[in-house]
DNA sequence: TTCCCAGATGACACCGGTATCAAAACGCTT
DNA sequence: AAGCGTTTTGATACCGGTGTCATCTGGGAA
């Protein structure tokens, strides 16, 4: 038997000029290497094992004997062999890509969370294939997973207004593709959500609003299609009613969540006889609006109005005066995804995560100040 | 012979119950479809020819006749037959993935080229894997081949600063990648690159500076390390060259490109005892410092100092005023990128394209006017 | 009719990994 | 030394396409 044993390496020597004897080093001339990408079949020979034991060695298999896991290593790193994504996911029906999918490119947070996102798949070894959308268009749920079909991706994070959608979810469960969504509610108990609590940081609005004396507040309200709307609507609400103080639905205005239709807005709030002291809109680019017609009539901020914002975006701290806002952590909100993406991914038969939390947060600047 | 072939054909049926007579119409019975995503072998099996055929269908070869192929057609859209891109990537060493490798993920543009790259890509059946990297880095050009690599992407595109790093073009060459890079003034003979003109644009503004009477002109340049920065500072003095006024360098600055920036940069230059009349800040968010520091100071914008930013940022028209700015059209920078590029992967012999040029343009808004 | 050649088609190896399952090696008893 | 249950390991068939090259087909020329 030992004799067979010694035959079967002997043979394999002479065929193979290249494979390692069993002590000796492994060569350092690796010229060779420059030719072409190494794959599992040069790691393999050069270190006399199987491609089968290479590929447990780059798959982490603990069925492999210590010294055997490091002889196979060792050539791995001198010839620096990286394994072929596309034939790796061709075997094993898997691409070591994640999807994310958003409406809104103009959205600022779009790139942020994009930007956390990143950090923590590239960490994990995923890269990322982004894919705006329209959330409006009718085939959108075979539309997105016809994206992650052809790519065959690992798993998708959907991004708001997107991630409300429910027939997305729906085709995405079906074409067996894990996903998370970011949400500003929690829609089901599938736990496979970032949530971020926006009625938080709009109760502190009214809050801060109300303590600073203000009684006759203008709201200008997101669009009712938007979840993330209803929610600082439910918390800015809410705020109010703690402070006991009353919102006179004549001081509420619906807007586009645009800059254009903060300026509408607050031309009909600040041209009423009883104009409000201070207006919240629910996003920046509509108090970036009422800021203008502020100023266009003539109004100081925030000595005779106060003005707050809600998404801390680059123009809240660059417009003057910089705006009272609410802020919330979008990065770290995208590595959150991803990691609760890659963790599903990489562990399918664990028990489900809690959902992850943030919270939006007042942040306090110059465009607020005590009602005149 | 007749016979044999007779003999052959039935053989087939015989042994693959799925496959379609010669002239027998397609079974409307797909219901098997639904268990896993079709291949090129059940294509191959139901419209009775070989894979490689099939194969030959979908990449539009020549050589297939007109009967052979819509046949073959008609039975890839019955039952949704897409080729897999794993499989053919690994057989055909391509990836149908695009990169886009940008730094500053915070500045707008990055969302808006990528949204005109995507739409490019997508058209040409392109997706594209995003990857931000940090310009400064010493190793940006390995990490960047590496990139490429790993997913054997069928090309890069390049957007500033990066762009401007000859290393890392370099490495692409090298790798083989065929690349594509947005650039603000032309580097080599490549011809692979979308070229925009900021000079244009600054020249502009100097022009339009000088025509209102400012003589007096403050002006923050960007930072030397950029590209864009250089071509913006020789259009600027061209412009004013042109116009016969002077710079005074006792009225320059050098910003970061950052809101801070402008605003030092403006407290240093509206403190001064003979202030310019107007200041142009080489982009938008310095300008936002600049229209600050002046509000601070009391100054009316634009009665008794004209400001003018650059590149038309969603803060351009937002401020009050709205900035006088220059604007690139980035999106479409991004689309002629992406198909720059595709151009160049499908059509590999092709004579090399010229560059694409766009050039920046003056956009007129609230915050210049005539000299006091 | 026979020959020839271009156009059409197919058989089969291959891309670079993974999965399956059998075989080998190993450590301990008995 | 033989027996036996675990580890380890490897042979080989995939995954779903493409590339190569041989074969087949169908006119037109001889």
């Amino acid at each position: 038997m030992g004799l067979g044993v010694g035959r079967k390496r002997g043979e394999a020597v002479l065929e193979m000029a290249d494979v390692i004897p069993e002590d000796a080093p492994i060569p350092d001339d690796l010229s060779w290497t420059l030719k072409r990408r190494p794959t599992i079949n040069d790691v393999a020979r050069l270190s006399g094992v199987s491609k089968k034991t290479v590929s447990r060695v780059i798959n982490q298999s603990p069925l492999v004997r210590g010294d055997t896991r490091e002889r196979v290593q060792k050539v791995i790193d001198k010839i620096g062999f990286e394994p072929d994504l596309q034939a790796r996911g061709l075997a094993s029906q898997r691409s070591f890509l994640l999807g994310l999918v958003y409406d809104n490119p103009n959205a600022q947070y779009v790139v942020k969370i994009q930007e956390g996102v990143l950090e923590a798949s590239r960490r994990a070894g995923y890269e990322l294939v982004v894919h705006p959308c329209d959330r409006t268009s009718p085939g959108l749920a075979a539309e997105v997973r016809h994206f992650v079909e052809r790519q065959k991706l690992d798993g998708v994070i959907l991004l708001p207004p997107v991630s409300e959608n429910e027939q997305v979810a729906a085709e995405l469960a079906e074409a067996d593709c894990r996903y998370v969504r970011v949400l500003a509610a929690p829609i089901d108990r599938s736990s496979n959500t970032v949530l971020y609590y926006d009625w938080e940081g709009a109760a502190e609005v009214a809050e801060h609003l109300a303590d600073l004396g203000h009684r006759k507040i203008g709201y200008i309200a997101g669009p009712r299609s938007f979840r993330s709307a209803h929610e600082r609507d439910r918390g800015f609400r809410q705020g109010l009613a703690r402070r006991r103080v009353g919102l006179d639905p004549a001081l509420v205005e619906e807007g586009a969540y645009t800059f254009e239709s903060g300026e509408a807005a607050a031309e009909k709030l600040l041209s009423r006889p009883d104009r409000p002291t201070a207006i919240f809109a629910c996003n920046d680019e509509m108090a970036a609006g009422v800021l203008k017609v502020a100023y266009r009539m003539g109004l100081r901020v925030p000595e005779e109005l106060s003005v707050v914002g809600f998404d801390d975006s680059p123009l809240a701290s660059r417009l003057w005066p910089s705006l009272t806002t609410v802020r919330l952590p979008i990065k770290e909100m995208g590595q959150m995804a991803a990691e609760k993406l890659i963790q599903r991914i990489v562990n399918p038969g664990t028990p489900p995560a809690t959902d992850s939390i943030v919270v939006a947060r007042l942040v306090i600047r110059e465009s607020t100040a005590r009602a005149p």
